[in-house]
DNA sequence: TTTGGTGGTAAGCAAGCACTTGCTTGCCAC
DNA sequence: GTGGCAAGCAAGTGCTTGCTTACCACCAAA
């Protein structure tokens, strides 16, 4: 429909993640787009606002991944649920990167980039508060259900942001990462579905 | 000794901490220090060298915690570990999330703060290793080590950097964090101190 | 007493910033 | 053809940026 405004949206989004709100100048942005510079004020009339929509907007974009209702094969559904997103994280990671540092300073941007771990995390934890409940997983209470969703979270996370960053990579492929921290996970878990042999696999 | 020199270090710190590089501008840093914008350039010459030398001077600052060369009681080692660990990751924390978010755009300044958490996560994965061989903790190979790092890591990282700006945080205050994840983490390893037998059951 | 180094203050430079204005061009309905 | 609308274009607004110059005050060493 309105495919300038779109360009204009897409392209700041692209810019923030390059080089953050104070790098992203509106001519920058224009010509990311192919738009001249004043079109933007005529679509978003301030920068603010601009940014503002481009990262509502991304944020609409986003479609999360999500664990069953209720857990069957831990092992399984964990798997496929980290997969997910990890390759959610690993494509947005520019953009975390950037607007987790200004979040400070900019704080009325910030909720938007957090919202998507966050609701992330909320959905792990009330997985693992379920399966627990049914004597799948073996965890003490509140504190480590917190803490086993936190310490998933916190693996895929910075193997997904940092991965293309830090100076030595994990030795194994970024496919290959969200099973290999599963299989450590479920361990940490104590998951009673999967014995241990079979999820670790052999040594490249 | 040279106090002026130290003051214009300092402030140039907190406000990189603060607002990044791109914020920090030389007038801010200025006025941080408390003194004025020419003696900035009279000291340094450049706004970019005076980065450079504080993000080295900061990074001079920083003492690592070390583990032990010979892993002995690895659940005693590794709390204490992580607790100089998550202190540390919680005291730069707001100077980790700027430089971490400007390390593409401004790749000269990012080795200096990606130093740290490196040779932190080297450390861990030499410890482990280690242990791997004493039949101290249960773990498959590399893959397994570099997992098991990361994850550790990873979790005291998130909960460091993050808790002070996440909308939900963990139940548990930061000072628990670290024997929190520790203790999971040692059922992920599958330390010989923590009954290993009852986390790990079959599935016929 | 002179000299040199260190630091403060005021002023200003060119460039870049967000944003505005006035005008022109192209398109489409009537 | 004509009117309305959306977009491009050149120019310019005032503000902030990194950085510089010029001048002055202090204080120890010569």
């Amino acid at each position: 429909m309105d495919s300038i405004r779109l360009k204009i949206l897409a392209a700041a989004v692209d810019v923030v993640t390059e080089l953050g709100t104070r790098g992203a100048t509106t001519r920058r942005i224009a010509e990311a787009a192919g738009v001249n510079e004043v079109t933007i004020f005529r679509h978003f009339g301030s920068k603010d606002t601009l940014i503002r929509e481009s990262m509502h907007w991304h944020a609409g974009q986003v479609l999360l991944p999500a664990l069953p209702e209720l857990p069957g094969d831990v092992s399984v559904e964990l798997t496929t649920w980290a997969e997910a997103a990890y390759a959610h994280l690993s494509r947005f990671r520019g953009l975390m990167r950037t607007t987790f540092g200004e979040c400070v300073a900019n704080p009325e941007v910030a909720p938007l980039t957090r919202e998507v771990p966050n609701n992330v995390s909320h959905g792990l934890r009330r997985y693992l508060t379920r399966a627990r409940e049914l004597g799948l997983i073996r965890l003490e209470g509140e504190w480590d259900v917190h803490a086993a969703s936190s310490m998933l979270m916190g693996t895929l996370f910075l193997d997904a942001i940092f991965r293309d960053i830090a100076p030595e990579t994990p030795p194994f492929p970024p496919e290959e990462a969200p099973r290999v921290y599963v299989a450590l996970f479920l361990r940490a878990i104590g998951s009673t579905l999967i014995p241990v042999e079979e999820t670790t696999h052999r040594h490249a």
